[in-house]
DNA sequence: GAAATTCTTGGCTATAATGCCAAATAGCCA
DNA sequence: TGGCTATTTGGCATTATAGCCAAGAATTTC
């Protein structure tokens, strides 16, 4: 694999690493149906805000996410639509993965 | 964030996280043409073929990819097609990401 | 302007991922 | 059988990631 090669499939894997989370795949969810403070989510997700926040640059700073500052709270949005079609695939993954399981301890 | 919740952002989080490495993105790229055994991947790679293996081992375990063995060869293929409409998406995210850069700097 | 609130960052420890080498396994062929 | 090739697995060192606490920055309110 050349150098430029390489340098395309890490600037995709930084995007992807981005989303390989539990946590950063719910406020993906969580923040598509509506923007939602870093206090709303940390809420919802039940762990300590500078944990959330972390996750929340991560994702920004991979170009998913984008934020706007209003007051004092910070609300978070889905920048990059198309992501969502990556859950409908996955689960689809996840379903094949289940029925072989099956298959195989039959 | 409850058990369950937890449990299915847990499942999801690992198939990507198994998408989340240049060396296993391009790998997806490669068999989605044509399947190839791991000492054409490996070749192709530049790297250890015990390192390759391991990366074979991880998307096959995460279900995104199938093996078959023939003679002493082992060839793979991709198991989930759908996986290649994520390069789009983030390829999108991508060039988002570079206008916003230039505008940024401007 | 002081206090309160929201959020981010630095620092630390614990855990997980990566990639090489060496050894083990499996199938082919002389 | 014995050797050869392809692949996987175990072990280990290095590096990256996760999450908490504490401290800092920004903004509103009293």
């Amino acid at each position: 694999m050349d150098a430029k090669t390489q340098t395309k499939y890490q600037a995709r894997a930084k995007v992807i690493k981005a989303l390989a989370h539990p946590t950063r795949l719910f406020i993906v969810d969580e923040i598509s149906k509506e923007e939602r403070c870093v206090c709303e989510l940390t809420a919802l997700i039940g762990a300590d805000m500078s944990t959330v926040s972390k996750h929340l640059s991560i994702l920004k700073d991979a170009g998913i996410v984008a934020d706007e500052k209003r007051g004092v709270l910070v609300y978070y949005r889905l920048r990059v639509p198309c992501v969502l079609n990556l859950f409908g695939c996955i689960e689809g993954v996840l379903k094949a993965n289940a029925a072989a399981h099956v298959a195989a301890t039959k």
